[in-house]
DNA sequence: GAGTACATCCACATC
DNA sequence: GGATGTACTC
């Protein structure tokens, strides 16, 4: 690298890149300059200090990060081939792909998403008789795995009852999905760090060759690493300690994945002798931006104080639109988009909830503005890609359960619940994997046929399982007359799986083996899904728009309960990590940023009235405009229906059902009423969710 | 075994 | 409003 590439960073930057070994922490402000300066540091590195690119790990948040700087380093380093970039998951799969057995994991293993997990968990409770709902026992491992500590030590803090089950029954609970995951050769997400861990904390041997090949480390977005993450960092830079740490302490807002910001907060005293690189200049957005995001941020106590000190000065003043209800949000949004004109893809509008998605996708969809949506339900969790990428796991490791009754009966083939029952007894009574159940069925049940039918199947494709992917996916398409199914099942939407079953053979042909693939797709975010521009808006949840920008950005829903979300507002941490997660979405405007409340919003089908966010009252009036390009609105429609409130009824009253029809109110507590329905009987029914009206 | 008709419970964000 | 689970039918 020539002293070009220097000059062309700022001083603050120069320093950062300039730094050879030992510990450093680059705090990088929103828009600084982040990707640049690691970038060059690690051209610098190799160029100048003599380092191999064999000797350089940086790992990255998400995948997408990771192609993006990979590709910025083909540019400029020769040998670039050579550099590992990735995230911590993918690092980790990768060395448990190659040293796996070492601490246990069988070669086949498969890594279980969410929905398996939870399919699991499911399982377990079912066996144990257990009534209790999976997703809060879900959270909790999570938590557990990612702090990397033993369920039992979350559990010390729980109520006695938690989830429905005491804390006896939840350890049961949590240890036997350990053992089943096990038995099944499969490892959930957090499993992944924790045997990497374990792997490089035990074998002294794993771990000297890794750190030869991770003498040089850079961790990004290190304000967002979970407990585990640090002690995998840590470990690998060990006592030289070539570690450059880069984050920004006022966009951690991954707390809920046990990420923790204490990390970067106390990254010098955790690392001693480190030296502490500042990057203030935001190069993003213009000086009006800035000042409102500065404003908000500042009310944080938990932060390492810093001043984003904006290059561009003024700019178009930040915009507020009050909007009546979310409808009218919508339709602000997709006109004002509308007046701005093409290119759409300088255009993003970010929100805290998924939910919110929906409004604003037909309000552009019926002005003709095409949106995408970035995350949401993504494409590797639609019915018919998980169907045939279980049957691919399923292939490689017969053990695995969950993709096993995923497809025992996916096409139909009548194999249904009852089998299945029969089949779990004779597993659970001989100790034998569901796999082998199935052979032991296919000889003593009634029916064997489609038993033999299956297994035979099977054996077809565990041929062909370590072929190339997309051989094995056509196989399998024509051996299962997949596409017949589908015509059968979804006919009102059988286009759309058809392409997705022709996207994932698309994707297939890229990839070496079906081993890859299936780790590749294990590990990719939905965010990250191939979603080109091609001038269409983004729309995206705050969280997925870290590390983006954009010329113009819409934040809507700036309310109580949904920013701060109601979940987090009665807690500081809550609050302050919901005040960083508005941060993050301010700071991605580089131009123009309009930001959006409604008055009125409905929560689970039902409108309740919200009030302006708590965050844009601390901000002073002069730093946002006003903005409302409906001078004379139409005037205000009557409220639609209204709901009673729970205690509105006594008993005796006379009401209506959409559906019921007419009836009379039996008893009443609380949110519960039993009403007595004219030719239909007793219901008892929520006021939450029943629309019932007084007659 | 498979299809339909409710009932239930939701959902805050994701590698 | 919508996904998922169940209870009931053929």
């Amino acid at each position: 690298m020539d002293d070009e590439l220097l000059h062309s960073l700022n001083e603050a930057q120069r320093q950062a890149v300039l730094h050879f070994e030992g510990p450093a922490l680059v705090v990088a402000g929103a828009g600084s300059g982040k990707t640049r300066t690691v970038v060059h540091r690690v051209a610098y590195l190799i160029a100048q200090r003599g380092v191999f690119p064999s000797e350089i790990l940086a790992v990255t948040f998400t995948n997408k990060a990771a192609e993006e700087m990979r590709e910025r380093l083909r540019r400029m380093v020769r040998g670039a081939g050579e550099l590992w970039v990735s995230t911590f998951h993918a690092a980790a799969l990768r060395l448990l792909r190659v040293y796996g057995e070492r601490v246990g994991l069988k070669p086949g293993f498969v890594v279980y998403d969410e929905d398996d997990q939870t399919a699991l968990l499911k399982e377990v409770l079912k066996e144990l008789g257990l009534a209790a709902r999976p997703g809060p026992i879900k959270a909790l491992l999570d938590r557990a795995k990612n702090r990397g500590e033993a369920p039992e030590t979350l559990l010390q803090d729980l109520p006695e009852y938690y989830g429905g089950l005491s804390r006896g029954r939840l350890l049961e609970v949590v240890r036997r999905y350990g053992e089943a995951l096990r038995a099944q050769g499969a490892l959930d997400f957090g499993d992944i760090l924790l045997y990497a861990l374990r792997l490089l904390e035990g074998d002294g041997e794993v771990l000297r060759r890794v750190r030869r090949r991770a003498r040089f480390i850079h961790v990004d977005e290190y304000q967002d690493t979970s407990p585990v993450q640090y002690r995998l960092t840590k470990l690998l830079a060990g006592e030289e300690a070539n570690l450059m740490a880069v984050g920004d302490p006022d966009q951690g807002i991954y707390s809920f994945r046990a990420a923790d910001i204490k990390n970067i907060l106390e990254f010098t005293r955790d690392f001693p002798g480190a030296k502490v690189y500042r990057l203030e200049e935001n190069y993003r957005s213009t000086e009006a931006i800035l000042r409102f995001a500065n404003a908000v941020i500042a009310r944080n106590a938990l932060r390492l104080e810093k001043t984003l000190r904006a290059v561009r000065p003024g700019g178009e003043p930040v915009r507020l639109y009050r909007a009546r209800d979310a409808r009218d949000e919508a339709r602000f949004v997709a006109e004002e988009i509308q007046r701005l004109g093409p290119p759409f893809d300088r255009v993003a509008v970010l929100y805290r909830t998924n939910a919110q998605s929906r409004l604003l996708e037909q309000a552009l969809a019926s002005r003709g503005i095409g949106a995408r949506v970035v995350g949401g339900v993504g494409f590797f969790e639609r019915a018919e890609v998980k169907d045939l990428l279980a049957y691919a796991r399923l292939a490689l490791n017969p053990l695995d359960g969950v993709s096993l009754k995923r497809v025992l009966n996916t096409p139909p083939r009548g194999i249904g619940p009852a089998t299945v029952e029969k089949l779990t007894r004779i597993a659970q009574e001989r100790g034998l994997p569901l796999y082998e159940a199935l052979r032991v069925g296919a000889e003593a049940l009634p029916r064997p046929e489609p038993l033999r039918h299956f297994l035979a199947l099977m054996e077809e494709l565990g041929d062909l399982a370590f072929g190339p992917a997309e051989g094995f996916f056509r196989h399998l398409l024509e051996a299962t007359d997949y596409p017949a199914y589908l015509k059968e099942a979804y006919p009102e939407d059988l286009e759309d799986r058809l392409e997705n079953v022709e996207e994932l053979l698309r994707a297939a042909r890229e990839a070496e083996g079906l081993v890859e693939f299936l780790d590749k797709v294990a590990l990719t975010a939905r965010a990250e899904e191939p979603a080109e521009a091609g001038g269409r808006v983004a729309l995206m949840t705050l969280h997925n728009a870290k590390g983006l920008e954009f010329p113009v950005v819409f934040l809507v829903g700036v309310e109580e309960g949904l920013l701060p979300h109601r979940s987090s507002a009665s807690t500081l941490e809550g609050l302050e990590e919901e005040r960083r997660l508005f941060y993050v979405g301010l700071t991605r405007a580089q131009e123009r940023l309009y930001l959006s409340h409604a008055e009125e919003r409905e929560v689970y089908g039902r409108s309740e009235s919200a009030r302006p966010s708590r965050f844009l009252e601390e901000v002073e009036e002069g730093l946002y405009q006003e903005y409302d390009p409906y001078r004379e609105r139409p005037p205000r429609p009557a409220p639609p229906t209204h709901k009673p409130k729970p205690g509105a009824y006594r008993g005796g009253e006379k009401v209506v059902h959409p559906r019921f029809g007419p009836g009379t109110v039996v008893a009443a507590s609380g949110d519960e009423v039993t009403v007595h329905f004219e030719g239909v009987g007793l219901k008892r029914l929520s006021l939450r969710y029943a629309d019932l009206r007084p007659a």
